[in-house]
DNA sequence: TAGAAACTGGTAAGCGTTTCCCGACTCTTC
DNA sequence: GAAGAGTCGGGAAACGCTTACCAGTTTCTA
């Protein structure tokens, strides 16, 4: 009864600018002006035009519009995997920023599979995204070669090439991770063990080298059997944390490269008899969504996904819309802090129970537990 | 060195048919039909248009075939939360299949805000996409409105409108919930409570409901004390089952409508001297990947991710690419079943020692932790 | 009051495809 | 050897929009 309307084959285009300029007896020039809002069109012909678009009920379509300007106004975001809690957050951010700058995003995972990412990036080029933000927390050299030739602007975490359309959020792992140390310290630990992701991986190999220097600037020394490469996976933190209680003196807390190899430290301590914290102080990376949730709640350095999708969708515009793209800053800079939680505590039996008050109240910056 | 080219303006576009057609020496037209596979082209003239293609690097203009064809070849899915665990896992699955299939996805969640839902489907409506699977578990009445006005196919959950281009992904909750019930029922228990969902929520109510029809048919009564609305999440769980544990008679275990409300139950026992499975059983539902991480490992009712995309992705595509749409099926059943993992065990006393192997085989089917 | 400047709004040329239609060519067949 | 059937491939018309260019009006200045 309604779609009668114009069914001449299967469902072709709706209404268009035409319907609309016919409605509002102006040219489609003029729609298209309104439409986007350029100033040059008599306020009262311009109400006129709105009210045609909002009888008639007219959508522009995006598909010739990108056609004729050359823009998709499409971004394009890569991430490793989609099922690991820390993404979905950084997507989220991602896109609500995007949509609010007018830009639809296209999802992508490598799953740190090359096949996957080579057709991922042709999707990509085929949509003609107008940038992409590669957030994989790892570089994969392959990738950045197909993206760079492209010639449009993109984004990398930790590094990139040295290319004029290239930008970069450095990720101040330092502070994070220093703060972790001093807290651990503060409590009375000496003997902190580091789980690291896998080293071939750039961002990986910062955090365990920001952790070392930590522990320099204190003066504590990290023996080598104290620092154990994991994959940055529930399972080979359970692994690694398995591994490092064989060692001839066990650590009294450990720091993990990220939240899952922390979760995996809590798995496999669950099957010792040593008890979180009170044995044994956890200390994660990330902040991912699940940290709050585990038992105990995980303390943690927080990397906010706010700030990193913030600067990745503010530093593609300023790529893709500013008319100097070589003058805009190649650094964006991204903090991180420590949000302590319920997985880290005095060692056993370092401190008589009355001041532990007091050290506690010391050791425990901003307890902002969400 | 590379880019002087073709430097008009800004980036404009790359390589296009033309360029294939004047480099093979054939028109425009027989590209497209190359590119295409339309097999009334000479073999030996499209093997000239593949070098040719392959020489000039050509890549197909999305929107400029999308403009002509009338499809865009994106398909929407629109998720309730995207940071709920349960959904990364559909988009990831969706994903595989829709690019298997030539589809680019555009995901959405609507946050449980209709504002935000609105603007979402506004966009995709902008983009034009060739359908759209609903998988919010919730029928929020407005979207549906909005997106049948215009049309193009569509998948919902559980339930839908009655019209030609709808179909209806009806999951099985019965089974899955029977069987919980059936495995506490054979571990001895008797009380056995029940965690909705906002009931409002047609899934939650369902769910529920299957539930009562699985204890009635054991011959086993819920008192109204043991049946508590929660909200889906976590806080609400933890809440819901500190209200249980008030009750006269507190329940042996306790069945949830979502992993998460079990988590939240996991955490509020946690607080108290109550330990699971010793003390209390704790099921959940849809077996999210991190029910498997909790401690212990969650025992919950599956519900494939994997069979929900499929099926979307599938019915979807029927509805897009028939000749007769009409035809297709309206409704595609998904299975869900129970996946026994750590965190249910016989009530307290409620079996001599010896014969608990015996019991614990029987009472424990299929036991694939993952 | 004439002529220039400033505004407005229309015409039409693409943007890169797909696809309809038709002509050219190759085979058959009588 | 010519006509009819069957292939193949090219020309050109959309698809819906943006925007350069231009023409008509109005306003301002001398």
């Amino acid at each position: 009864m309604d779609r009668s309307k114009k069914s001449s084959q299967r469902r072709r285009a709706n209404v268009n600018i035409h319907d609309v300029a016919r409605r509002a007896r102006v040219s489609i020039a003029t729609v298209s002006r309104v439409v986007n809002r350029i100033p040059s069109v008599d306020p009262e012909l311009a109400k006129r035009v709105w009210k045609a678009v909002d009888d008639v009920g007219y959508v522009p379509n995006t598909q010739a519009r990108a056609l004729v300007s050359g823009r998709s106004r499409i971004l394009g975001l890569i991430v490793s995997e989609i099922t690991n809690p820390f993404f979905p957050e950084l997507v989220q951010e991602f896109e609500n920023l995007a949509v609010a700058q007018g830009y639809e995003v296209m999802i992508g995972s490598t799953n740190y599979n090359t096949e996957r990412t080579e057709s991922l990036i042709r999707r990509m080029l085929q949509r003609s995204v107008d940038g992409v933000a590669v957030m994989t927390f790892g570089i994969e050299e392959e990738l950045v070669h197909t993206l760079v030739d492209h010639g449009f602007p993109l984004v990398f975490v930790d590094a990139g090439p040295e290319l004029p359309n290239v930008r970069v959020l450095k990720v101040n792992y330092g502070d994070g991770i220093r703060e972790a140390v001093q807290h651990l310290a503060a409590l009375g630990h000496r003997q902190i063990a580091f789980i690291s992701g896998p080293l071939q991986m750039r961002t990986a190999a910062i955090r365990r080298d920001a952790f070392r220097n930590a522990m320099a600037e204190l003066g504590l020394t990290v023996p080598a059997t104290s620092m154990v490469e994991g994959k940055h996976t529930m399972e080979s933190g359970k692994a690694a944390m398995e591994q490092l209680m064989k060692t001839p003196a066990p650590p009294t807390a450990v720091v993990c490269s990220n939240d899952m190899t922390a979760i995996g430290v809590l798995h496999a301590l669950d099957e010792t008899t040593h008890q979180v914290p009170k044995d044994i102080s956890v200390v994660g990376f990330d902040d991912i969504h699940l940290a709050q949730f585990m038992l105990p709640p995980l303390t943690t350095v927080q990397m906010s996904c706010r700030d990193l999708a913030t600067a990745a969708v503010e530093a593609l515009r300023a790529g893709i819309e500013s008319d100097h793209p070589k003058f805009v800053q190649r650094e964006w800079p991204i903090q991180t802090r420590l949000v302590v939680r319920r997985s880290t505590d005095f060692p056993r039996g370092s401190l008589p129970a009355q001041s532990k008050v007091a050290a506690k109240g010391a050791a425990r910056p901003a307890t902002s537990a969400k």
